[in-house]
DNA sequence: TCTATGATTCGATATATATAGAAATATCGA
DNA sequence: TCGATATTTCTATATATATCGAATCATAGA
């Protein structure tokens, strides 16, 4: 992960309505959860919750899929493990040997994002 | 460490400048690096700096130390190692077996410091 | 005590973010 | 096609953050 993206994924998360929504995405697993289910959940309304989604979304913290009617919107795993990552390196000194990795979550939701992160 | 903090530390690391600042602190080690020099070296005016030391103090991220004229600012690795954990905690479902820690660092910083952090 | 230096605080301003109602868009089922 | 539901986008506004010059405070040395 770069400066850049880490700074975004830092300030997406950095509010308490969307850490909460996150960290409620997280345990809700791949699948994710209805924007209406969402805002139900957090009592926001619909128009700020969009806006927090949006946030995330462009984060690139999580992903948004269409269900008939309704907008599923999943916590993307990768992402955090990168996050993690990065501060990791960044924060442990030089040639520190800190293992950061999200590996069980990463697994279960896309394997394939493990090389990329790091 | 709790949800407030978590938000502050991620909500202070959420800026390039300050970003870099920490990064900087944190490779300087305990010792850590005069408000000037730090001024100098990122190209900041003193008041903007000041400003973000004040944020990133404030947050628990680093701490401020006098010697003689010069205020020395370091990285407070626990208070790193402390977000580290709380994001692997919640980003990894719920019963999985993340390893954050960043023991090698917090140790060669302050050993005393771990207790508190987690 | 006076002056120089290092750094902060003050004050003003520009920009970004958060909130949420109202209007618009997308999809489904009849 | 029409109405109902789910969600977003629009719009306005309040609040927070970032920037930085000028003034202030703290310390050291003469």
């Amino acid at each position: 992960m770069e400066e850049p993206q880490a700074i975004a994924a830092l300030g997406a998360l950095a509010q308490e309505t969307r850490l909460q929504l996150f960290r409620m995405l997280v345990t809700c697993g791949p699948d994710g959860m209805s924007a209406g289910n969402i805002a139900e959940r957090l009592a926001v309304p619909p128009s700020s919750l969009s806006f927090h989604l949006q946030q995330l979304t462009h984060a690139g913290l999580v992903t948004q899929r269409r269900l008939g009617r309704n907008l599923f919107y999943a916590a993307e795993y990768g992402a955090m493990n990168g996050l993690l990552a990065y501060l990791t390196e960044n924060c442990c000194g030089q040639g520190a040997s800190c293992a950061p990795s999200c590996s069980p979550a990463d697994a279960l939701a896309r394997p394939s994002t493990k090389t990329t992160a790091a």
